[in-house]
DNA sequence: GGTATGGCTTGACCTGTATCAAGTCATGAC
DNA sequence: GTCATGACTTGATACAGGTCAAGCCATACC
């Protein structure tokens, strides 16, 4: 059985793919969509755990998550890692290291996912005629420059607490734009790989747990998590010095 | 006396530039950035300590910085920063924060500096002829993003001696890539700024650097660095697990 | 059913870094 | 020269979060 597998594409456009209004097409106009039928060839599956790609490999595409989740994340000659980021469905992996060709991070399933592979040779191709494909991909970028730093601030200047908060404030978001529920959710990634995103033990980020279910912040039970208290999760991240 | 002045631009050409090399024509063939001379219309002086912008304006250029050192950071409500970069000559700023065309960061000059503006309306003008043009965008951006990972993973997994270890072999290289000594410098930024962007607090940036010395890794003087050991630097930060 | 496994929790203790508090040094104004 | 100022250093102490260790719970497999 193979792990990262082609699927078929029947429905493989852009302007008929529900994940269109959070995915590349984002805010483009409908009649400029409907050109972008041709940047998606090919679609793949990943099984959970499986990488979608490895740092180091070519870089010749960008992948659209259309299903499931991803992780990515830095890996050290010395077996450690860094996550730098985890992906929802509408999300666009892969947008680092068009440096050298080579994708400077991993991409690995946290569940059984499937991705639109859009070749960056066809973002060139497709962009001849629909100019503001260029602005849509400039827009994308920058807008996970713009999420890094967000993280970065996470990591250089708050407490664990406030970091936890955060990370749950930002899900509770994005899965809202999905259309999921804000305050009631799975969360995909286990302990481990939220602390070691996060810049905690795995210790660390189970007490927290533990202590804003206490708190009466949030209710907890393995991966699922019902935030209760979205004013205090906030004022925990925004109000303290 | 104005703190942010347009100055002639007699020789604002990136084809004769010597910037070049290492600025956002990197890489190009020369007969395509010899199509670049039209790119940059303007250059702007920007006294130390002054901002080249601010979080929230509008944006619709992006500057390559000529002269100078700027850094950016984010600012939060409660007057709290976190620095995301410092900047040195040849390195593009303006990166983040072109997704609802506002700057999502503010970029300070740390001495008096001089940057070029390329308006993105010129850059997509130019692109229509210089079609590699997109590329070297994209591949500016993709820099920027893995940039940022790199300090993501400081920040997330290194402790404080790692991080000023890995800040300094950082500095070192991007000094030696514009023809500076990779070994005897001056940093432009002070240890707050330095704590501020490694998660650090002043103190504790000062105690390492004190430690360095002591341990005859590095001579220091006030904001004046010597690398003494730079194999001792790289082992610091590369082999302990 | 038992039992193995991996993921999570909890407790006790330790340590790296922050915090608080004095200094010291370099620089510039007068 | 004196003095003020801001940047840095150094020490003493506190505490957040890491580390080590034990146990728990859900799941899956026999």
């Amino acid at each position: 059985m193979q792990k990262r597998v082609p699927v078929g594409i029947e429905s493989a456009h852009c302007s008929t793919c529900m994940m269109g209004h959070v995915c590349l097409p984002t805010g483009m106009p409908s009649h400029e969509i409907e050109q972008l039928d041709t940047l998606v060839k090919e679609r793949i599956r990943v099984e959970k755990g499986q990488p979608l790609f490895r740092q180091g490999e070519t870089l010749n595409a960008l992948f659209g998550l259309r299903l499931g989740s991803i992780k990515t994340q830095l890996e050290e000659a010395n077996g450690q890692h860094q996550i730098t980021g985890f992906f929802l469905p509408g999300e666009i992996i892969g947008l680092d290291g068009m440096v050298d060709g080579e994708h400077s991070s991993s991409a690995i399933a946290m569940e059984d996912s499937e991705v639109c592979v859009v070749r960056i040779e066809d973002i060139d191709e497709v962009s001849r005629y629909v100019p503001s494909l260029q602005h849509q991909v400039r827009r994308i970028m920058s807008k996970e420059i713009a999420r890094s730093h967000q993280v970065l601030l996470a990591l250089g200047s708050m407490r664990s607490e406030q970091r936890l908060a955060a990370f749950l404030i930002n899900m509770s978001q994005r899965l809202a734009v999905l259309g999921y529920s804000s305050t009631d959710f799975v969360m995909r990634m286990g302990r481990e790989e939220i602390g070691n995103y996060l810049g905690l033990t795995i210790e660390t980020v189970s007490r927290l747990f533990s202590r804003f279910a206490r708190d009466g912040l949030i209710r907890v039970s393995q991966r699922e998590v019902r935030i209760l208290d979205m004013v205090a999760l906030n004022e925990l991240v925004g109000k303290p010095c």
